[in-house]
DNA sequence: CCAATTTGACCTTG
DNA sequence: CAAGGTCAAATTGG
């Protein structure tokens, strides 16, 4: 898909997603959360207009990220030893731009409810952070090929980039290790820092807990914008699972002013183009299958509304001149 | 003692 | 050839 049609669907996704969040917290939330959101919404569909109008040039210069290629290579026989770098290709990949946000210290987490185990760690031309490289902790017990690149972002170091590679295979989505969140830079290219500095690093990124598993209203939410997404599983176990892990602080009241929008993937980077969804061609039919997303949102109409425009990130047609036309 | 992480070497890709 | 991605031996940690 064309890097624009990406922006795109991006964009009202992301409206779409703000609006959702507004219909379950519109009756509970505070008056300023409600705005944000609001605010969010308002800026999503502006710049997926503004998308359309300058349509000749969608390009997204900032974003290395998106380089949908689609590799139609169809050749792939044995495994050898170096099909690794084959099977690349032909996996399907997406990334997602996840915040952890810190004014509390702990108000979530790249543990996105599987195991992973780290594989490599490499210093990234022009990257202040290193990026990590792990795969399926079952790799080899059940041959799960998922793997996934984590990031820190160069602007703000609360926000990470998880692209994800491949989808879980493994029946177990066994317990999530805290130590295995995504963290992965250490410090061997800051040395100017000093040791308390990197312990009390530490200290914070340990405490933070999960939280795409915490509300069972984003679970479904998660599924809408990554159908494929074998990513954020939404098990009932896992859940209760993470709930019960969930110190006493986070849940207070004390401290969830503002747990909202720390639950929320924030899908941000420059020109709001933060999470897209890639995928060979092999992977498409997968994709664009199975709208049968139910959610159970207190406001009915608005949740009907958004689910008939399901923008699914992948069109079986040409999205911009569908919608220019 | 076993499992996870670290880290430099090695490999592929553009 | 340089940069990114993976391997695997050494190290760390529970």
């Amino acid at each position: 898909m064309e890097e624009g049609q990406v922006s795109l669907i991006n964009e009202l996704n992301q409206g779409k997603e703000h609006a959702r969040l507004l219909c379950s917290h519109i009756t509970s939330s505070s008056h300023e959360n409600n705005e944000f959101l609001i605010e969010k919404i308002l800026s999503s569909y502006e710049k997926a207009l503004n998308l359309l109008t300058h349509s000749q040039n969608l390009t997204e210069p900032n974003n290395p990220t998106i380089n949908a290629h689609h590799h139609g290579s169809s050749r792939f026989e044995e495994d050898s030893p170096r099909d690794v770098y084959k099977k690349r290709k032909i996996m399907p990949k997406w990334t997602e731009q996840v915040k952890v946000c810190s004014r509390t210290g702990i108000e979530g987490s790249l543990d996105d409810g599987y195991s992973w185990r780290k594989y490599g760690q490499k210093d990234i031309l022009g990257a202040k952070f290193p990026r990590g490289y792990y795969r399926c902790t079952h790799r080899f017990l059940q041959g799960c090929q998922a793997r996934k690149q984590v990031q820190k972002s160069d602007e703000d170091p609360t926000i990470f980039e998880v692209t994800y590679r491949g989808r879980h295979t493994c029946n177990k989505q066994a317990v999530s290790s805290k130590k295995n969140m995504g963290f992965g830079e250490n410090n061997h290219n800051h040395q100017n820092r000093s040791q308390e500095e990197e312990e009390e690093e530490e200290k914070m990124e340990q405490s933070l807990v999960a939280f795409f598993t915490f509300e069972p209203e984003l679970e479904v939410k998660m599924e809408d914008i990554f159908p494929t997404s074998s990513g954020f599983p939404s098990t009932s176990d896992n859940n209760n699972q993470f709930v019960e892990n969930l110190s006493v602080d986070f849940i207070s009241p004390s401290t969830s002013e503002s747990n909202l929008f720390c639950l929320s993937p924030c899908h941000m980077g420059s020109g709001g183009l933060g999470q897209n969804v890639q995928s060979s061609e092999s992977e498409v039919t997968d994709i664009v299958s199975d709208p049968t997303s139910v959610t159970n949102s207190p406001l009915l109409d608005l949740d009907v509304l958004f689910n008939q425009q399901d923008f699914q990130s992948e069109f079986p047609f040409n999205t911009l001149e569908f919608f220019s036309s």
